[in-house]
DNA sequence: GTCCGACCGTA
DNA sequence: TTACGGTCGGACG
């Protein structure tokens, strides 16, 4: 090496990282083996190699050579213990990438460098040095700031995904400071990810405006008696050790001793045949014929070399707990399904290959697609000897449908009424199906039309000698019980003091399975799945005015309705389960979804008080305003309406009274929302002021104070609301009948409601709620640095955005300068686009369009997250949260423009609200075992979950020991799976009542 | 009776 | 700009 020659040294462990999450994912397509990184990296190489001088680089490499880490022990953990100790696990898709993309720089016939006890930058590092030292040029092609320290004259970063070049004035751009203080500044500053610890709440700028008035680190600190903010100074004296360590780990050796010197990295000329048979067996078409044209080889006569692949991935997806032996239900009647229940024509086609998981769902989807229901084989047991019986039968092969039929929807007040079983047999049966299903009716009464209804009709199994068996199978957790929408079951069951136990739910696997593309009741499942449309509820029991409650249904009709429930639910059940482990979701149905549903059949159960008089009070009140309006609008209306009708408002307000500015809905009404009114409320008309406030206090009125009542229960006094664990896309419960995550919150006027929900006798309210939890998941997974950094310095997030947008200092922040930062960070998780932020700001589109333009330049890393999310719902048709859990977008691709952008959007927010989501789930699930442990399981009972607030009911004497712990169990709720970037807050208060415990 | 759109409460 | 559920009016049969 000598004056004049080009060293280029690719950060290969850096890269890679970069790849994964900046380029859209790729996978093999022969077997899904991911390659993104890969490709990137070979792509990259061979623009290196080939035109460089084309790049922002503008010379071409004489040496060349990648660098990897040997490992995560390196002398810096000597150092400092913590040093990178709460980095999680690699991706699971990309590990096996490490191996191929070291695989693939050896194909380039390029030296691969790794030294143990080093990390990649110190050996970067010292190479730089070396050659800077002879006189050579060099060029890092790494975008890492911690190797911006070795930027000089004549070493220049290369950022080879946003092909630019970074040079002392980028870096003193970037960073405020020149390289060679980027090593003090980053002693300051630390790093969260890499646990370098630096001085708490000394971020980027401070650092740099301190570096440029005290000049380096040592100066700093031994005049920083002479600072004058007096929190500043005292924590930069409290924590100097531990800048002077920060400084020793940040800082870059440049003496790590190389087997390969400097001279011997000289770029040697490409072997095409080794390259191609690499590039072939990645499947990479493009690259390979590129290559192929540069050296003139026939690619069509080069075999595909033999590249051997470290998975590193279990078959059934991540383990979410590590500490937790997995909960293990149905992996015996898993089995015995396997070798019973598909008809022996699949078997045969489909050969040994069956008991794999993919060809396994595969063969069970084929054979049960149109599998025709005999509704001749059901039966209706009406004695103990067969239902006995087939009570042994269940116990004998392990696996049983079930499915309870009652007098109400609502679990909390159905009586049971009978149930079905089906059970799958041993039988070599090539003729029909091997289930086998039957009705076992309890308590129906006699024909409706009789005058002296109401008595039981004849020969059923009396409830007292059906129970204990029935419970006896339920609690027996060597048989698994499959059912559709188990919560309904378990909660009834549970009222009659059985507690069903090892479970499945086949509408919890599709929706584990399918969340995103359609509905998982089971009907809809049927007809997809089995090709059968189940006969419909209201064909037995009536609708309507005739409609009655099933112990009224004829038992043969009853048994016909009731038997194929169940048939069907195991038919099902057999279709979906394989799935879990072919898609690799096992572990998200079994740590949080099954797990989740005592948890919230128990949180149901309990239900919370409502004082009625409060709310009566309220509705008086509310009458009375709203009457008063009423009388004031027609006034300045001058006529008389129904104003509850946007109808006849819209035709009042812009056809009657002419007012401008309105809009039309979809559909060509004239728009009369809130915030239309509140403009024309602004340009000085009195009418749609009263208007808004008459329609807020009749909302209020009728959607809470009138209904709330009503929904409590005549026994247990409370109020008991059912949630919905698959009704939304990404993850999030639902809640109904009635809704308890919409009670009024944001005006004095609502909050009055939240009084009314208050704690029994001699107990408290605890309400625990996550600060911040969906921003604090952003800066997880896109990995913004000052996000992350705000967060662990527990800065007001909003304020630093709007510091970092508008330039304008946290103190004395004008509020409407925050105000407009928080908007825009809430846009950015739902998707942004420019009309939608001018929409929300009353701003106009070009300004919106300015502000996020700036926020993608001030935090690169997001534009990053949104294009790769769009881009993994492109490619793989979903997008999944940190846990795993895959929300589909089958219209993402949809040649309609605006549906497109609205599933592009949809798709950036789902692993944002569904990571949280994931995350409030394993609270929850944690929590119970968590307070027993304690000694308070039985005295601390949740009772509500919204979004990310969790509401308990303790006794006063326990609230002291109880907030700890669930404050704790709630922040550490992603561990041990996920280590996460940024740290979980909850705040949690204690009172009376919900509004003043919030 | 049943369905749909408009509107509005929450995170 | 994301995700929900409930109430109302009004149109349909």
């Amino acid at each position: 090496m000598k004056k004049g020659d080009h060293l280029f040294l690719v950060d290969g462990s850096g890269f890679i990282f970069r790849a994964f999450h900046a380029l859209p994912p790729l996978t093999r397509k022969s077997d899904g083996l991911p390659v993104g990184a890969v490709s990137g990296f070979c792509n990259m190489l061979w623009k290196l190699l080939t035109d460089a001088r084309d790049t922002s680089v503008g010379v071409t490499p004489t040496h060349l050579a990648v660098i990897f880490d040997y490992s995560s022990k390196t002398f810096r953990k000597d150092l400092y213990d913590a040093y990178k100790a709460n980095r999680s696990a690699p991706p699971e898709e990309l590990i096996p990438q490490f191996g191929l993309i070291r695989q693939a720089t050896r194909a380039f016939n390029l030296p691969c460098i790794e030294v143990e006890g080093f990390e990649a930058d110190d050996i970067i590092a010292t190479y730089a040095r070396q050659a800077e030292a002879i006189g050579g040029d060099v060029t890092i092609v790494s975008s890492d700031k911690d190797l911006m320290q070795l930027v000089t004259p004549n070493v220049h970063m290369y950022d080879s995904m946003k092909d630019k070049q970074i040079g002392i004035p980028d870096v003193v751009e970037k960073w405020g400071v020149p390289p060679e203080k980027m090593i003090d500044l980053q002693a300051m500053t630390g790093d969260s990810v890499d646990n370098v610890p630096g001085i708490p709440g000394i971020g980027p700028k401070t650092a740099a405006q301190l570096l440029a008035e005290y000049g380096d680190l040592d100066t700093l600190l031994n005049r920083a008696t002479e600072i004058k903010q007096e929190k500043r100074r005292q924590t930069i004296i409290e924590n100097a050790d531990k800048a002077r360590l920060s400084r020793e780990l940040v800082r870059l050796r440049t003496d790590v001793p190389l087997e390969l010197a400097v001279q011997d990295l000289v770029l040697e000329k490409q072997d095409g045949p080794k390259l191609i048979g690499f590039l072939k067996a990645m499947q990479f078409t493009s690259l390979t014929r590129r290559v192929a044209d540069a050296c003139e080889c026939d690619a069509s006569v080069i075999d595909a070399v033999d590249v051997p692949v470290e998975w590193g991935a279990a078959a059934h997806g991540p383990d979410l707990d590590v500490d937790k032996p997995a909960p293990v239900a149905g992996g015996v009647p898993d089995i015995v399904g396997d070798s019973v229940q598909v008809p022996a024509k699949a078997k045969e086609a489909n050969g040994e290959g069956m008991f794999q998981p993919a060809s396994l769902a595969q063969s069970r989807a084929e054979a049960f697609a149109s599998l025709p229901f005999d509704h001749s084989r059901y039966i209706t047991i009406r004695d103990l000897a067969t239902l006995d019986q087939w009570i042994a039968d269940a116990r004998q092969t392990g696996l049983v449908a079930f499915d309870t039929e009652t007098t109400s929807l609502d679990a909390m007040q159905a009586e049971l009424v009978g149930f079905s079983m089906a059970i799958a047999d041993n039988a070599k049966n090539s003729t029909g199906t091997t289930i086998r299903a039957a009705y076992v009716p309890l308590t129906h009464k006699t024909g409706y039309g009789d005058l002296l209804g109401g008595g039981l009709a004849d020969n059923q199994i009396p409830m007292r000698d059906a129970l204990p068996r029935l419970k006896a199978l339920l609690e027996d957790a060597s048989v698994l019980k499959v059912a559709q929408n188990l919560k309904y079951d378990y909660l009834l069951m549970k009222r009659y003091g059985v507690e069903t136990r090892n479970f499945d739910d086949t509408m919890l696997i599709s929706y584990v399975l399918d969340a995103g593309t359609g509905a998982h009741g089971m009907d809809p499942l049927s007809e997809k799945f089995l090709g059968h449309k189940p006969i419909a509820y209201k064909d037995v029991a009536g609708s309507g005015k005739s409609n009655v409650t099933f112990d009224l249904v004829d038992i043969d009709r009853a048994t016909h309705y009731a038997a194929e429930d169940a048939d069907i639910t195991l038919r099902l059940w057999m279709v979906l389960k394989p799935r879990l482990a072919a898609e690799k979701l096992t572990a998200v149905y079994e740590r949080l979804e099954r797990p989740l549903l005592p948890v919230l059949a128990h949180m149901e159960e309990r239900g919370i008080t409502v004082d009625r008089q409060i709310l009566s009070r309220l509705s008086g009140e509310l009458a009375q305003g709203a009457a008063a309006l009423e009388d004031e609008i027609f006034k300045l209306a001058g006529e008389r309406f129904t104003i509850g009708s946007p109808k006849q408002l819209g035709d009042i307000l812009f056809g009657k009274m002419g007012l401008a500015g309105g809009t039309k809905t979809k559909t060509g009404q004239w728009s009369t929302s809130a915030s239309v009114l509140e403009d024309l409320a602004a340009a000085g008309f009195e009418l749609p002021r009263k208007i808004v406030d008459w329609r807020q206090l009749t909302k209020l009125k009728s959607t809470y104070t009138d209904a709330l009542p009503g929904y409590v229960h005549p026994q247990t006094k409370r109020v008991h609301t059912s949630y919905s664990l698959a009704s939304t896309t990404t993850g999030r419960l639902s809640s109904s009948e009635p809704n308890l995550q919409n009670i009024p919150v944001r005006t004095a006027e609502g909050r009055k409601i939240r009084t009314a929900f208050i704690a029994a006798p001699g107990h408290k309210l605890i309400s625990a709620d996550y600060s911040q939890i969906e921003l604090r998941v952003l800066a997880h997974v896109a990995h913004i640095p000052q996000l992350t950094q705000a967060f662990a310095d527990g800065i007001d997030i909003h304020a630093m955005t709007a510091s970092e947008m508008f330039g304008v200092p946290v103190e004395g922040m004008p509020s409407e300068v925050r105000r407009r930062a928080k908007a825009i960070n809430f846009g950015i998780i739902y998707g942004i686009s420019a009309f939608g932020l001018s929409n929300q700001l009353s701003i106009e589109r070009s300004e919106a369009s300015d502000y996020i333009k700036r926020y993608f330049e001030r935090f690169p890393g997001i534009r990053d997250y949104m294009d790769s999310r769009k881009q993994m719902a492109r490619d793989k048709g979903y997008v999944e949260t940190i846990f795993g859990r895959r929300i589909n977008y089958p219209e993402i691709r949809s040649s309609n423009p605006s549906v497109r952008a609205f599933n592009e959007r949809a798709a950036i927010n789902a692993p944002i609200q569904g990571s949280a989501a994931d995350i409030i789930r394993r609270a929850m699930i944690k929590m119970e075992p968590a307070l027993s442990e304690a000694g308070i399981g039985d005295r601390v009972r949740m009772l509500l979950q919204v979004h990310d607030e969790l509401i308990f009911e303790v006794e006063d004497a326990d609230v002291e020991k109880a907030t700890p712990i669930i404050v704790s169990v709630m922040e550490n709720a992603a561990m041990p799976a996920l280590e996460m970037r940024v740290p979980l807050k909850v705040d949690a208060r204690a009172a009376s009542n919900w509004d003043e415990a919030h």
